[in-house]
DNA sequence: CAGTGGTCTAGACCACCCT
DNA sequence: GGGTGGTCTAGACCACTGC
């Protein structure tokens, strides 16, 4: 350790990890509780403690009251995976995005869907399927069922301009959400959205959203042909 | 606010992410100062500074020196994706895991490898191909190559009983990594090993992993017909 | 019961960056 | 230049949990 003024807590995170990749503390093993880490690194023990939290959240340790600070065993990795606006995906491959609405209707919440995000009621869901482009390419088919009870002036957007996500974005911020990821072959419909031939496998994104408890969407995003979906971690 | 002894910080944090479902603080609005926040809640600056900073990190708001803190615009959500060994997979299905090594060559580093995870030195690597089945049925074809350089004694290993997943997380611990996902057709052998027909869409997972900046392995992971990666953020 | 992490406080200094 | 978040400190009390 250099020695600087103080100590941060990056430092003694790093340090951490270090000696774990050392093998000085190999898998499993217990580490000083954080008096003595804070003794050895002279700096108070929240620093410490701030450091340990961090290597906690990204699996790198597990902690227990009592028990102590340990080296992960079964390394669990966390991908933080970014998933933005199909808008911002694609200008952040420097192409133009379009959009546009393919159809738009209002109907009886189908069964299915009631069972798939947990409806009560069987109100009323708008329908809605759009592309999104990039370079005028297709990029994605977007295909979205909107629970109108959770959002009723849902009813009085057209959804010619602006897309339903970016719509709900600003409407219902920072909902729960669970998503799949899967791997499907293009349907009839899908393919000629799409320009591939039937069969052809697309990787395919399945969303429903919750605003407080209560169920607002499920949509079915699926891309373009070859497309990945990447990550660090 | 319940008038407790003392204001936690998750009491903040929730109360902020309140506000915002509220619309009280609509998106891009900017919040009171730390100090502020702490007056109003009567609790200490650090006490606001960590719910404030809790948000930051899940993108619910953005946080700038001198500007202050505000209501995140454009939410680029972030969904953890745990990722975790085959294995646990399988068995949190409930299923019993078999694993199975089918090939195992050491030969030297395609180009295209050495493109692909920034090889300088034209080494040698060890290719792998494994299969891991849950219940007895096929549930993901594993092809790996490892920079036999990285890992020198990667060489003595057999690889007959421990997947060289499992072995080179024991060996190489908490590396980085870069991962992509995408659909893919079976190929003529992966509709072989997998028990699909040629050309079914199949999901598979690519992953380059690096330890201290050094490339280690690079891994192709195709799953069964049908799987889904979900998550819930 | 006792040890360990979890959290809060009150104060301080620093680094960044907008105006 | 000055205001804001970023961080560290020294101390305290609490909550969980293994012994």
């Amino acid at each position: 350790m250099a020695d600087r003024k103080t100590i941060s807590y990056q430092d003694i995170r790093d340090e951490v990890v270090a000696r774990i990749q050392n093998r000085r503390w190999p898998q499993g093993t217990v580490l000083p509780t954080e008096l003595e880490l804070a003794a050895e690194f002279g700096c108070a023990r929240a620093t410490v403690n701030r450091a340990l939290r961090e290597l906690a959240e990204r699996g790198i340790v597990d902690r227990k009251r009592k028990s102590g600070t340990r080296v992960a065993l079964s390394p669990t990795k966390q991908a933080k995976l970014e998933i933005a606006v199909v808008r911002q995906t694609v200008e952040e491959m420097n192409a133009a995005y379009r959009y546009s609405l393919v159809s738009r209707d209002l109907m009886a919440c189908p069964p299915w869907l009631q069972a798939k995000i947990g409806l009560t009621d069987p109100g009323q869901v708008l329908h809605l399927c759009c592309m999104h482009f990039a370079d005028d390419r297709p990029f994605q088919f977007e295909e979205r069922w909107i629970n109108v009870q959770a959002v009723p002036h849902v009813i009085e957007a057209d959804f010619l301009s602006v897309g339903p996500n970016e719509w709900l974005l600003a409407e219902v911020p920072f909902s729960d959400a669970e998503v799949a990821f899967s791997a499907v072959p293009a349907s009839a419909s899908l393919s000629e959205f799409l320009a591939v031939p039937t069969g052809t496998p697309l990787f395919q994104m399945e969303r429903t959203t919750w605003f407080r408890s209560e169920p607002v969407t499920f949509v079915r995003m699926t891309f373009h042909q070859g497309y990945q979906m990447r990550t660090r971690y």
